[in-house]
DNA sequence: TGCCGTTTATCAGAGCTCTGATATGTTATT
DNA sequence: AATAACATATCAGAGCTCTGATAAACGGCA
């Protein structure tokens, strides 16, 4: 029935599938960030949460959900998980009853504070060794097929 | 509070973060392949289960969680889903009392010839219009990052 | 022979993600 | 003013993924 292959031979490297290549770098790259994010209790979402609301503060879920191209539900998940640890706060919207906005706790700036050196450490060693042409050429693929017309 | 930027522009296109656009990108293939295979009622880490065992028939659930770089608990998952739809069989390793080997049903092999041809043609619209130094560049990180070496 | 470490499989609990459905509040149309 | 359309939030159910713990079967070594 035969040998497998070892991770970057064959079909596990360069010769595979993007589809599979894709998801295992994506998979690969978020079990090291939260493996270096364990002791501060947060996952990659909820990273990319936290680094949203300081972009962008006072939103609400929904608009989150836009940003990170998830469902409402999922954002929802998400933010209750933040809601619970006590790293974000939310707030009755001003003028829209039916709104909540959502802001940074101090406890959710210093966490975020933390994370964000570790993570952008992760990103810089991601990128290192690589030609200026390469990283550009895979930036604009990133993009590309993030578009719904990629389709 | 300003406005949020549109998907492509800004910290959510070529200027973003990589975690960020890797996530993305992973995300929005995921999405396209299981509209795609939606009235097949395949998932996408089912579809590479089946391609996985189609090219190495007889395996345990324990091998091919190695193979697509996951738990074997996650892939106990994955294959208890396939066994309730009848895409794989499972049988009692012939040398080892505790090894299931696991099979391809008459139906799997259907099911997965019809996912393989709408699969194939995403991932070859997700390179159209590519330099073929752009794809090695593409392919080659793609890989380096998968490897645990490049934490 | 008997114990120890490894491998396989599985149970339990948690977070992320989806589709589908429902309720409520806002805005536009008639 | 009443209705329709839209946005926000949430509940329910499902699949994928993890960590941690347990049990069973195999292999090697004292």
């Amino acid at each position: 029935m035969g040998d497998l292959p070892a991770v970057g031979e064959g079909k596990r490297g360069e010769d595979g599938h993007l589809g599979y290549l894709l998801r295992q770098a994506a998979h690969a790259h978020r079990q090291r960030v939260e493996q270096r994010l364990g002791d501060l209790g947060l996952t990659l979402p909820q990273f990319s949460v936290l680094t949203m609301l300081a972009a962008y503060p006072g939103h609400s879920s929904a608009d989150l959900a836009r940003l990170a191209l998830v469902t409402p539900q999922t954002m929802s998940v998400i933010v209750a998980n933040l809601l619970k640890a006590g790293l974000i706060v939310r707030t009755p919207h001003r003028v829209h009853g039916r709104i909540q906005s959502i802001a940074l706790t101090d406890a959710g700036e210093a966490t975020l504070g933390d994370a964000k050196q570790r993570v952008y450490a992760l990103e810089a060693e991601m990128l290192r060794d690589l030609a200026p042409e390469a990283q550009a050429a895979i930036r604009q693929w990133l993009t590309r097929i993030t578009q719904p017309e990629a389709a």
